[in-house]
DNA sequence: ATGGTTTTTTAGTTCCCACTACATAAACAT
DNA sequence: ATGTTTATGTAGTGGGAACTAAAAAACCAT
């Protein structure tokens, strides 16, 4: 049997061309003329590769997630809880506001509010976010366990303000503070940890 | 001189509806069809008596921020700093997820990203958080000036805080959280306070 | 080389967006 | 009553949105 013609761009490629258009500008914001010319494709390609622009934006929501997790995932590995949230809060706040990437966590920016037609990304959004949040959550219960936290600590009360934390900072990050103003942010919100 | 015809419609009742559908849908997710549908008017005579639809964004904001600039306003002028606040978060945390209008607040939820011809409003919602952000701050000053709170606080960096969370409360309530999750984040928030 | 398969290019499609020209209607001043 | 002024309803405008039909191109197997 052929093969075909093979594919001319490199999806992942395409993918992190992709990402950032969503990021800047969100899911409704992006416009698939910009994300195809950012992408450096046509339209008919996109469709063949990626189904369509819903498609297109879980894809580079993994890819995201992908690299953001990783991140998570180093931070909550520390091997005490409170160094595991400063090194969550702290990155947080430095990463958010880089120069060459767009300000705010992603999964916060991209949609909030929107009209009916994206409330399947939006809902996914916050599915995601929810997931972080339990992620958070899962290492305060291990805490909790191996009597790194007290007793009478409420695991998910404390990952949900930290989620909280993380949040606010995006909105701020998003909204042109400083990466000076967040760490501090991130500073005070530490002084809740009972430890 | 002659009066002209009057306007057949109230033009607060009208941007109340305006208010709800951007509210719920940010400002790029509203479409005029939505707004003049839901303010019972017909195009032309919004251009009339709004200019387009970003002066009616606009006057919406103002009329939703009378409303809760006044309840803000009441939660700071508590006596002590340490109730102020209370009041803050915790209307914040209830007023946020309250059945009959949209979750989270509209300075967070209605635009963080968007397109290049929306970005004054993006800037607007921003120099508005950070308006109240000042407020806060404000207060923290007057209680660090009346004792109420120790004479190494910072002010500034409190009320960024404070704000952070609120921001986190409205993210998740925009996500769907619950009014008791966003209480305890409110509580937890609070033990930041040296009061 | 030819046929089969998949991608790319070109050039559109339809639809809904924000916005408006124009004629009509409702008020007041004279 | 008539003219002036302002608001309203009808019916559109141009433009950009997401998306696609169809032909050409690039690969492989035989």
């Amino acid at each position: 049997m052929a093969m075909g013609r093979p594919r001319a761009f490199d999806v992942d490629e395409a993918l992190d061309k992709a990402l950032s258009v969503f990021w800047e500008k969100g899911y409704e914001g992006a416009s698939l003329s910009e994300l195809t010319s950012a992408m450096g494709i046509k339209p008919p390609s996109l469709y063949a590769a990626f189904g369509n622009k819903e498609g297109l934006f879980r894809r580079a929501l993994d890819r995201y997630e992908e690299v953001k997790g990783g991140l998570m995932d180093e931070a909550l590995a520390a091997p005490g809880v409170r160094q595991a949230m400063e090194q969550l809060l702290c990155h947080a706040a430095s990463l958010q506001c880089e120069k060459g990437a767009p300000h705010g966590c992603m999964l916060v920016t991209a949609g909030l509010a929107g009209g009916e037609e994206s409330s399947a990304i939006r809902d996914e959004l916050a599915r995601r976010r929810q997931a972080s949040c339990t992620r958070i959550r899962k290492r305060f219960e291990r805490a909790k366990k191996e009597g790194d936290l007290p007793g009478d600590t409420n695991p998910a009360a404390l990952a949900r303000y930290v989620t909280a934390v993380m949040n606010g900072i995006s909105v701020q990050a998003a909204g042109g503070a400083t990466k000076k103003e967040l760490q501090q942010v991130a500073e005070m919100a530490l002084k809740v940890l009972p430890v």
